[in-house]
DNA sequence: ATACATACC
DNA sequence: AACTGGTATGTAT
């Protein structure tokens, strides 16, 4: 898993701005149209690095694009307004006219009757053997390992597994994931045919251009950084357990029926966990109770959380993420306050946990990258050090 | 530059 | 029955 990049160091963070501070440009009015509810029929694949455009339209279009784009000619003023965007380029102009939710509502059940026998066969092709169950095969966020979901589980991963599928398994959210992993599975395929028509030549050339850029960027590599990252154990679970702490003797969700954003580590237990819808929460662990979301409150706590890091950050190189994550340099503050980074990072979360009432776990590397996956590693309420060598960090790696 | 896909909280 | 919303980056054209 990857950390989202932070900007770079030294430039102050606001809301909505990228890492140059410049906010991106909003989209063009119609490009929202078409997006309307979950249904609307997606484009087809690309050809990964096809040939031009000019000369391949044609064959990728037969090759990747479904069903013809011809019969979504009764479009009305949605193709029209997508007609007048490129009217000089034929191919675009056909994919634009396949891609709108007229279309998609037309071709809706050819594809489903015509489409559903396609992916069968490929499906029942794939490595995955037929004397499988099916929820075998239905891989999801929520059979990885979170935080507090160790040894004394409820259930086992298996049955999750088979409650997500059978609870899911039908609805349009459901077969929007598969045809993304079709999609994605092919993308893949495109790359390894890719590679093996390459000559020998050419792939040795990437090789080398790989490498080069490989050494070029462990030269950049700098060890005279401290970097944490302070993440709230939690968090949005924590906020209402303070107001209530007896919230935390039952399994708890924070969000609705349709979508829960935290949970406590008692529902943790029964493989109930953030971005998991709530009805299917509920099925794994009948007795949950749920707590409305409450982001103005999440919001207060969220600033004295960056706030009490602010005396830890002298050279003004935090970078909240979220509401919860705060990343910082701590090298500074250690400097000044003549200690080890990693007592100066204990007593940040000292000063975190005075100011809000929550717990706080850190992780402390010599890049962010690899300081928020040190902070998974003694959650909650803990801190782990990753030493500033390479021994350490590909050993943390295994 | 634009549209769409993916990732993270 | 029911699977977020906000922000940012990556990919393909």
């Amino acid at each position: 898993a990857r950390a989202r990049q932070p900007p770079p160091r030294g430039l102050p963070w606001r809301p909505g701005a990228n890492e140059r501070g410049v906010r991106p440009r909003p989209r063009r009015p119609w490009a929202r149209v078409g997006q309307r509810g979950k249904q609307r029929q997606r484009r087809s694949p690309q050809p990964f690095m096809s040939a031009p455009s000019t000369s391949a339209a044609g064959a990728a279009g037969e090759a990747h694009a479904g069903p013809d784009a011809a019969s979504a000619g009764d479009g009305g003023e949605l193709v029209l307004e997508l007609l007048e965007e490129d009217e000089d380029d034929e191919a675009c102009d056909r994919e634009e006219a396949q891609d709108g939710w007229f279309a998609a509502s037309q071709q809706q059940h050819e594809l489903q009757s015509a489409g559903a026998g396609e992916a069968g066969t490929e499906a029942g092709a794939g490595p995955s053997a037929a004397d499988e169950p099916a929820w075998k095969d239905y891989a999801t966020v929520f059979t990885n390992d979170k935080a507090g979901m160790g040894d004394n589980m409820v259930h086992s991963k298996e049955h999750v597994q088979r409650v997500v599928y059978e609870m899911s398994q039908g609805s349009p959210h459901f077969e929007n994931e598969r045809r993304k992993e079709r999609a994605a599975d092919e993308r893949a395929s495109r790359m390894e045919a890719h590679v093996r028509a390459a000559t020998e030549q050419a792939l040795q050339a990437a090789r080398r251009r790989a490498d080069a850029a490989l050494t070029a960027l462990e030269l950049t590599r700098r060890s005279d950084r401290a970097w944490a990252l302070f993440d709230m154990d939690q968090f949005f679970f924590a906020v209402h357990a303070q107001k209530d702490p007896k919230l935390h003797e039952v399994p708890v969700a924070v969000g609705g029926i349709g979508m829960i954003s935290t949970a406590n580590y008692a529902a943790r237990r029964y493989g109930v966990r953030s971005a998991m819808p709530g009805f299917i929460a509920k099925k794994l662990c009948p007795q949950l109770t749920f707590v409305r979301s409450d982001f103005a409150e999440y919001s207060r706590v969220s600033k004295l959380f960056g706030e009490a890091l602010r005396p830890f950050d002298p050279e003004g190189t935090a970078y909240q993420a979220g509401l919860d994550e705060c990343y910082v340099d701590l090298k500074a503050a250690s400097a000044a306050r003549d200690e080890t980074p990693a007592e100066t990072c204990a007593a940040a979360r000292a000063a975190i946990k005075a100011a809000t009432g929550i717990t706080v776990s850190a992780g402390l590397a010599p890049s962010r990258q690899l300081a928020k996956v040190a902070s998974d590693l003694n959650k909650p309420d803990g801190q782990y050090v990753l030493p500033s060598n390479r021994g350490a960090v590909v050993a943390c790696a295994r």
